[in-house]
RNA sequence: GGGUGCGUCGCAUAGCGGCAAUUGCACGAGACUGUAAAUCUCGCGACCUUAGGUCUACGUAGGUUCGAGUCCUACCGCACCCA
């Protein structure tokens, strides 16, 4: 279902296409996370014409509302939020860590799973790795996540391996209950979707590395990289990239979770053979005020960019353009432009 | 013509003798990374390097008081009621 198209002779850069039960998307890829089913403040028409191909959900806000059960019995996801095309769902490993920071405990973790309270109601829930992927199936998605801790940015090496310990075993749990129900598919004519596992071990390369080794040994589809630092600390995202190379396997999609705050944060992994990414940047920011603003150019053979905006965001609401009838890109025919 | 009420920082509000003065909006700046985020933080009279200090400020002009946005008088403006 991971086809190579054509390799980059001067970096790890590749093209490549990703077969799925409702359709195929090229890659490298970015996708806006849909979190609750929508794309906060853009509709369907409008993602398309932008050439968005595939968009994430998040299978634990849908599970808390409106529920798996109704979105399937409303003729599942595509259906629900009147998308056609792929759908990849997040498998809630996030809210493990968003949910359990700081502030309050809204999770508390256990080798079993995660018992959350829901942020809506305050009511209880618990989500297993074998829940979560009976959530992803029932949501009916097209590529489904491993159920997995993101591992904190810190330094606490013990926690860090209790962590990826705990993963592991969730990963194993997650393909077990994935296979199982992949059978019963076939068996009655339904395409199962894909599955890809996590890597963690936070900032650690031993860690990192041993991480790798156990994830790429499972038959997963698709490898993603995952937790806080992924993204967030992109010296430290390239960094592990690097020394993680030579345990990626070539003939399976890469995925850096969570990375695309900026431009130039795509094109450094892409360079380094990712093939997909999301964020909630592109969206949030824009909500907030500010937009994307620079050039992309080769230079020595390598892909750049440049913006005269700090991370390449132009804040639109600042006073200074309130007159400024410029488009934003002079070279851009696009809508907004 | 008579009566009553009201004028507070762009707008709207609080204040009822110790006040550079509440809150919301607006405005200004910042944060945002597998979305508890169309959210949040900070600023919003002027000047001084800060803890803080110094001026100027609640329609206008006087007055009472140690002290007035708050009490009194007059004026100006606005709203409503009665002729």
């Amino acid at each position: 279902m991971f086809k190579i198209i054509k390799k980059s002779k001067i970096d790890k850069a590749r093209l490549g296409e990703i077969q799925t039960n409702h359709g195929i998307f090229k890659t490298p890829i970015f996708m806006p996370p849909g979190t609750q089913a929508t794309v906060k403040a853009v509709g369907p028409d409008d993602l398309s014409k932008i050439d968005i191909e595939i968009l994430l959900v998040n299978t634990l806000h849908l599970h808390l509302q409106p529920g798996e059960d109704l979105i399937n019995d409303l003729g599942a996801i595509h259906q629900f939020m009147g998308w056609p095309g792929p759908i990849l769902s997040d498998s809630g490993g996030f809210q493990v860590w968003s949910f359990s920071r700081n502030r309050q405990n809204l999770a508390k973790i256990s080798e079993d799973g995660v018992e959350f309270s829901s942020p809506i109601n305050g009511s209880k829930h618990l989500i297993t790795p074998e829940k979560s992927i009976e959530i992803q199936y029932k949501l009916g998605t097209d590529i489904i996540m491993a159920f997995d801790e993101c591992s904190p940015d810190s330094d606490n090496k013990e926690y860090a391996k209790k962590s990826m310990g705990r993963t592991h075993q969730w990963a194993e749990r997650s393909l077990k209950k994935h296979q199982e129900l992949s059978k019963k598919y076939i068996n009655s004519g339904q395409k199962p979707p894909l599955i890809f596992g996590i890597i963690q071990g936070g900032i650690f390369e031993d860690l990192r590395k041993e991480s790798a080794k156990f994830i790429t040994s499972l038959p997963f589809d698709g490898i993603a990289l995952g937790g806080e630092t992924i993204g967030y600390n992109m010296p430290r995202t390239l960094e592990i990239l690097d020394y993680l190379r030579d345990f990626l396997p070539d003939n399976k999609p890469r995925y850096t979770m969570g990375l695309g705050a900026s431009p130039n944060d795509i094109i450094e992994v892409v360079k380094r053979g990712v093939d997909m990414f999301d964020c909630v940047g592109p969206t949030r920011t824009a909500r907030h005020g500010s937009l994307y603003s620079g050039e992309i150019f080769l230079k020595d053979g390598g892909v750049n960019f440049e913006s005269e905006f700090d991370k390449g965001c132009l804040r639109i609401s600042n006073s200074r353009f309130e007159n400024d009838n410029n488009p934003i890109d002079k070279n851009c025919d696009c809508y907004t432009c």
